[in-house]
DNA sequence: GACAATGTTACAGT
DNA sequence: CACTGTAACATTGT
């Protein structure tokens, strides 16, 4: 799940319930989602979760960190282990762990407590990777992202960005390089709040174009992640529960529907591959 | 069967 | 060299 609302929603629940536990065993079920050296993290006890744009970084008491990129289908699950029985966990629909998930955290606490750390992926684009913390943010991921909405991402510095260029507005939006963690729902629904037209480029838009997509971008991110992110597609968090953003979707998954402001049909089409949802009564 | 799906990246072309 | 567009990754659901 893939955007920062869904991730920053996978981390508040990592760094609720891992803190504390020490990595006892991995069992990597599919390696290619798996890099780094696994022996440089067993043992070692988990002290933060941090999140950069669309990525996470599980911070580790030795120096070391796992990196983790979700991408679309992945999800990290969290689930302590029952103690009468040692069965499989259900999670929502399925069972744990199943023939998607791919890596398998075993954990433990100094009260002797255990649990169980999923990592489960049904495209299995994700992947996690053993870094030495100092290292992340040379990872080729982490190096290239710009700058984060909600964070360091001013006013002043959006209004640049959008004046050096002169691509669609949703592609510059969701360009990871310039603007860390915005992707297809959040780009579809906060220019539709700020009645911009996807297609516009981004050199066309007046001052007042750029402050009413600054803030709506804001406002849009805010009120995900105060619903625990969008559940449109697979997206679940931690303990297997799903976010409440998908009713409010303003334009995304919306094509053939009224449109709430005017009442136009909200069109879909294609933009830098991508679905693209706008009104096209609103947004000019 | 065809096509699209919250994302990133490699590669071909301009 | 920089930028742009498309295919690719793998699987499921419509």
């Amino acid at each position: 799940m893939p955007e920062l609302p869904e991730v920053e929603t996978i981390r508040i629940g990592l760094q609720k319930y891992l803190l504390g536990f020490r990595i006892q065993d991995i069992v990597i079920r599919l390696a290619k989602q798996f890099t780094g050296d696994p022996e440089n993290v067993i043992d070692a006890e988990i002290i933060g979760v941090r999140r950069f744009g669309k990525g996470l970084v599980i911070d580790l008491d030795n120096k070391y960190s796992l990196a983790v990129h979700v991408k679309m289908t992945g999800q990290m699950l969290f689930a302590q282990q029952n103690r009468t029985k040692n069965k499989e966990q259900r999670i929502g629909n399925f069972e744990l762990p199943d023939k998607y998930t791919h890596v398998i955290f075993a954990l433990k606490n100094k009260n002797g407590g255990r649990a169980f750390l999923y990592y489960r992926d049904i495209r299995q684009f994700g992947w996690i990777r053993v870094v030495k913390t100092d290292e992340v943010k040379d990872l080729p991921f982490f190096r290239s992202l710009g700058r984060e909405p909600l964070k360091d991402l001013t006013l002043e510095g959006f209004e640049q960005l959008v004046k050096r260029a002169k691509t669609p507005i949703k592609l510059l939006l969701m360009d990871q390089a310039k603007i860390a963690g915005i992707g297809n729902i959040y780009a579809n629904d906060a220019l539709f709040s700020a009645k911009i037209h996807p297609k516009r480029p981004a050199n066309s838009l007046s001052n007042q174009e750029i402050t009413d997509l600054f803030h709506a971008i804001e406002s849009v991110l805010k009120k995900s992640i105060a619903a625990g992110g969008a559940s449109a597609n697979n997206y679940i968090n931690v303990l297997g529960e799903k976010g409440a953003y998908q009713e409010h979707f303003l334009v995304y998954k919306k094509d053939g529907k009224a449109c709430r402001l005017c009442g136009e049909e909200i069109k879909k089409i294609r933009l830098g591959g991508r679905g693209t949802f706008y009104c096209p009564g609103c947004q000019r």
